[in-house]
DNA sequence: GTCTATAACCGGATAGAC
DNA sequence: GTCTATCCGGTTATAGAC
């Protein structure tokens, strides 16, 4: 305990260490208890640290779901990989990201829906659409533009630069119709996805369709005009 | 005060009077304050009863918002009444209902960002997709198909049925955008009214169409498929 | 039995010493 | 960077008043 310890393998920051085991134990702590029943205390305890030591960290409860959160895009793109080399069709593809979504959060139901109650609130960084989280969001989008590069199905190209951003805000009404799923093994959102994600490959080959022009001009300038989001004050 | 006082013009029970006022006075509190900023025990102190007293009438802080959720959608329904007597469009119709919705939320603003986060909560009564809150999902749908029944325009008939639901749920949508939008005066959600309730109108003629007859279908289908909502526990 | 009040409890968050 | 000691506010337990 006394030993200076030089850095052997790990030339991270001093409390680097320390971060990463409040993270680990929160986790932890989150998929046993749920986010609510996890309290600030019970992570400090776990992680061998004071209670002051945790927030000296993370500022917040919330902010320790971000950790989380960044964790399941990216097991989301990992197990994205292998159904999206395998698929071709535009609407096969789909269902293979959308699924695979669907399976990697599955663990989490539970605190999942604290999670999205903090996400709702516009001052949370966990919020989808606040800057903080734009990396996220962009992150999101670029899996359905993968989903849709790969597939043979022609997309107007005033559309394909609004598709994955749409795409992603769609996923997000899964998630959330997820987050309220009590049917056994989340069936009801499984025949959800099934159905919207038919439902979204009509719709992107009707797009091509001249007497439909009007209408997705509509979409695509309002996408335009929604972009920037300047963050003005209250 | 020793009096039997004999219930005049008042045949409440007898403590409906304190609720009412509790409720007065939260309301009162959160339009001035916000909903976080505003604690339990100055909406008792205001109501001039314990806290103690305030729980007896409401269990939680978010069951005091139900109350609010109550009044701003009879307000809403009210602010509707003339302006759809004037208006013959569709177009028109759904403009003002939604223009009606934005100028009677508008002064909670700013707390109503935290009544989302309730509402988001499954477990919350706030939440619109809760039994509690079925009714008020209802009376919101019957806006919408009020608007839609006045107006001149072709509805198809297995689209009609699930038109109002549609539309109710479009709204929360642009209230999630609203809840988020930081421009003066609320311009941006302003805007993106126009813009919607433009192409929600062109959809809805647009539906009428053979051609899409298939997509409307895989609509129809699926919004009757998501009616039953069994409420399994989880 | 209906209502009201006081005194806790609990957990998120903060202040300030070391 | 880490701790201890508090604060603060939602919530609950409980005792009594009408």
């Amino acid at each position: 305990m006394a030993e200076p310890d030089p850095p052997a393998t790990e030339p991270v920051g001093k409390g680097e260490r320390t971060k990463q085991r409040i993270v680990a134990a929160a986790l932890e702590l989150f998929r046993e208890h749920g986010y609510e029943a996890t309290t600030m205390r019970m992570v400090a305890e776990a992680a061998g640290v004071s209670l002051g030591n945790a927030y000296y960290y993370f500022a917040s409860k919330d902010l320790l779901l971000q950790a989380f959160y960044r964790e399941v895009h990216e097991a989301h793109v990992a197990a994205a990989r292998a159904p999206l080399a395998a698929a071709k069709t535009l609407h096969d593809r789909l269902l293979a990201v959308m699924q695979c979504k669907l399976a990697v959060i599955e663990p989490y139901h539970r605190f999942s829906a604290l999670m999205f109650r903090s996400a709702a609130d516009p001052a949370s960084p966990l919020n989808p659409f606040h800057p903080d989280g734009a990396d996220i969001a962009a992150e999101g989008a670029a899996l359905f533009a993968e989903a849709l590069a790969g597939s043979n199905t022609k997309v107007p190209k005033d559309l394909a630069a609004e598709l994955p951003g749409l795409l992603w805000t769609y996923s997000l009404g899964i998630v959330l119709y997820w987050i309220h799923d009590r049917t056994p093994q989340r069936q009801g959102t499984a025949k959800l996805i099934e159905r919207t994600v038919a439902m979204v490959t009509t719709a992107v080959k009707l797009a091509s369709n001249p007497l439909l022009r009007p209408f997705r001009k509509q979409i695509v300038a309002l996408m335009q005009e929604l972009r920037p989001t300047p963050a003005a004050r209250d």
